[in-house]
DNA sequence: GATGAATGAGCCTTCATTCAT
DNA sequence: TATGAATGAAGGCTCATTCAT
């Protein structure tokens, strides 16, 4: 089954090259480290790739494109129930981090080697909009910043995947029920 | 007024350096950007810093060394009313945004561009002592992950820095505003 | 009709050698450049040829044993009236012309890209040759150095199948009037 | 005198890099091979030039400006007596030679290695301009076709560089001399 | 007879660093 | 205190060449 060598020799330069701009960033990696993590010679990179910008570039492209599938994906939210909400926001940021633990690597390469935080905004601006929509429904407070909160919300999803989901010390529901604990009703007792 | 020349070629050195590497990192930073936006020439810098790896302990250290400077200014906490613990948090918050929002490229530096992570650590850590501390006084709900939601807390810091503060957009207590109303209360109105 | 497929191949790549070597130079012809303009694949040409050099000796060798050929073919010479001197003289420039233009690539190739001027002093002895005997009869000026002379009528002939032939915009009928006007009368009026 | 001890090193990189051009060809010579030449190591190369191509482009604006330069010299021609007319060519012609021998690197560079002949265009313009105008006076027979004939003559004096002066083997007046013979009277005996 | 895949060697270029002045 | 000039070491990229299929 030697079929589509060539295809596969591409994904394991591609797959080396993420974790490698995850780990230490995308000057700091070299190509010569690429091709030795997917076991093969700096001329095979360019077999696949035209130049260290480019696998990058196809890297954030890659990215966009599950980003965008994953939220189609999401548009059966329906209405719900208010008694329902916490449970519901609780599941849908687990799904967020499991999406996005899926892929570490791409995911902290798109979120922090990003010039212009396009794919960032792109979360932000969804999230935003999400609560921004519960606001008007009466579940969400409307002294809460939407735009600012989201920007909040992604930064420790951010941290999270790097330092929990790649590290496995916590599962994706553990965390998601933290994150939507702190988020949702903050820290404080209720008096 | 010939007095500490030198001093003043290194500061604007250092200043250099500090801006550049939050903008674009370590490795993507030349020693030649460095001493072109300080206006003096590459053979200067190795007056005053042995490497470039060197400009950046001590970039490390200048604010570890401001770090504990600040915390240690914080002791004066004392004992506070059950009904001014929030005022209480927003004004801390207010305070190190300050802080950090005062060497907003410093601050950057010393948190992202960090290999082992020790500066974030001692931060996330002074920040979970302190929220453990208002469990046991009841003021901080016991199912809150301290270590974790110290690291939700900085991420969001260190994200506001950058996005708010070091471009001016927002000012210091406003954030503060948000950020406490978030932690603190969540995004959920009280039904 | 499978019949030598191979060979065809080979011609093709054998061609399109050519014309990359006469346009680009030996250099700046990359195999990939080779094949590509003969449909084949890089490891095509090492079923016919071992290295780039070969193609190249090759590519001389075959342009000399044409050479000696139509050399050869010249002998015919005879002894001519004196009053048809020029016209056989425009006749055999006419001739030279069209058996270089033939294969212009070739014979760039041969005259340009060659490091020792082997083929280039073959064919310039000839023409001194035959202009000395010309000198003896009396047909050419005896100031004139037939070394020389013909190294400046080579010259001529090879930037003029570069320039003219290979762009098609000249036949060879009329260059070769050109050439033998300036050659065998000069450009000057006889006063 | 250690002045300006850069600009000399800027000199000879470019003194060594036309030599090797000239000799090589633009492909085939390296900045290493340029750089051993000039005594130097390749870092100093890219402390005057940006490029391999930066230098090539150089050395042809430098042709350039000295042709422009060498012609508009050359405007003094003013009007002569028509016995004088061969004399003066063969001076020109002279003229011409030990300009281009003067820099008979630079010269083969810019004849040979130009993509668009643009300096060869010049060249030959110039000529082509000159000898009509000595049609119109009736020195030059109408016969010839100037463009035509210029071409030729550039071809004879760019060979003739790299053939004799290079290599030294006759001065420029002997060469003027045979070049003006060929051009201006053809090499037959008149009857 | 032909190809897809891969490679070794080498070239162009960059950059942190040094040193004589 | 500062600089102009230079360099060693490496990194990105290219290209002729090989080989299993």
């Amino acid at each position: 089954m030697a079929r589509n060598k060539g295809e596969e020799s591409k994904k394991k330069i591609f797959q080396a090259a993420a974790e490698l701009f995850a780990h230490k960033g995308f000057h700091a990696t070299k190509i010569s480290d690429i091709v030795a993590k997917a076991g093969l010679t700096q001329a095979a990179f360019y077999l696949y790739f035209n130049s260290k910008e480019e696998i990058f570039e196809q890297m954030l492209e890659d990215f966009e494109k599950q980003l965008i599938h994953f939220s189609d994906a999401g548009k059966k939210v329906a209405d719900i129930q208010p008694e329902q909400v916490k449970d519901h926001v609780r599941e849908t940021i687990a799904d967020i981090l499991k999406f996005l633990g899926k892929n570490p690597h791409l995911t902290k390469v798109a979120l922090r080697e990003n010039k212009d935080d396009r794919l960032r905004s792109i979360i932000v601006e969804k999230i935003a909009a999400n609560m921004s929509n519960n606001q008007r429904l009466g579940i969400v407070k409307t002294e809460i910043d939407t735009q600012f909160a989201g920007e909040a919300f992604l930064s420790v999803i951010e941290h999270i995947i790097e330092r929990y989901v790649m590290t496995g010390e916590k599962t994706e529901n553990e965390l998601a029920d933290q994150v939507s604990l702190l988020f949702l009703e903050g820290i404080l007792n209720k008096n």
